[in-house]
DNA sequence: ACTCGATTTCATTTTTTATTGAAATAGATG
DNA sequence: CATCTATTTCAATAAAAAATGAAATCGAGT
């Protein structure tokens, strides 16, 4: 490999402080609904960034791997919080975020929130039903408090 | 102590059906905002007992650790998920749930969710001050997208 | 239908978070 | 006020979750 003026590994190139800004904020909002650093950093970046951006360039500016951008940028797909977008002379898939935060926030609603309370409601049902096998004293406490739920 | 029927460390007395869906339902609620494992334990045996429990015995029926019982107690009662309530004859503190959810679901937003908002509207803040910077063209496409926020 | 770059998958490793338990503290009781 | 039990704290450990990266898969271009 030429010694020359070889770049000793700059993956990261730095990142302004707007991104920086950006992605803290946005890693603090998806950790909010259980979603992992490396998402709020991807959406972070493409939020502020004027154009839609290549895996490859997400991969350089964040320093992640390409597993963790990969695997990001599908969880963010689903839930419809980033767009591939059709870049003409470009063969690579580019990334764009969508701005409306709320209709992510409804997607994410019914597709993780909806699962788990339909689970609770069921264990209420079952919790119920072993209720009744109680002796009836503490059969009447127990039902009361299945009531309140 | 007197030697005859000592029982030979049978820490985790077995669970009934009830005590284990309740606790299995509130391991899954209370993961659902965020907190751990041994707080739903908790939860979930105080919510189903008939009368109130010594942090003894919540460790022995749970089979979790000292630590674990007095740290989950503390957050469950700054929640008001639990209370301490006083048993005449007995020397040890003793808890029982709040069947009231609600109010508990509103104490975790004002101290947990309340927080981060207020972080992320100050990045927010932050965020459009660095905008002025940029170059024009940019600049414009980064406070539209600050806008929408 | 082959090649080559782009993307996805997944077993392994790293990092983060939760639990443990011993030591410190508190607080009741005689 | 000394003693004993109950409770809390916190450094160490264990468990869980996320990130890595090499290998498999995909798919456009020729």
């Amino acid at each position: 490999m030429p010694a020359g003026l070889k770049e000793t590994a700059p993956e990261t190139s730095a990142l302004s402080e707007l991104e920086v800004e950006s992605i803290e904020m946005f890693i603090g909002f998806f950790k909010l609904i259980g979603l992992q650093k490396s998402i709020g950093e991807i959406y972070g970046v493409l939020f502020v960034s004027p154009r839609a951006l290549s895996m490859e360039e997400i991969i350089d500016r964040l320093g992640i791997s390409l597993g963790a951008a990969s695997q990001g940028l599908k969880v963010l797909r689903s839930v419809g919080a980033v767009k591939a977008v059709y870049v003409p002379g470009e063969r690579r898939d580019h990334f764009a975020a969508d701005l409306e935060l709320s209709k992510f926030a409804t997607a994410f609603i019914k597709e993780d929130l909806q699962p788990r309370v339909d689970r609770a409601l069921q264990r209420i049902e079952t919790m119920e039903s072993l209720a009744e096998e109680m002796s009836p004293m503490d059969r009447a406490a127990a039902e009361e408090r299945l009531e309140k739920l």
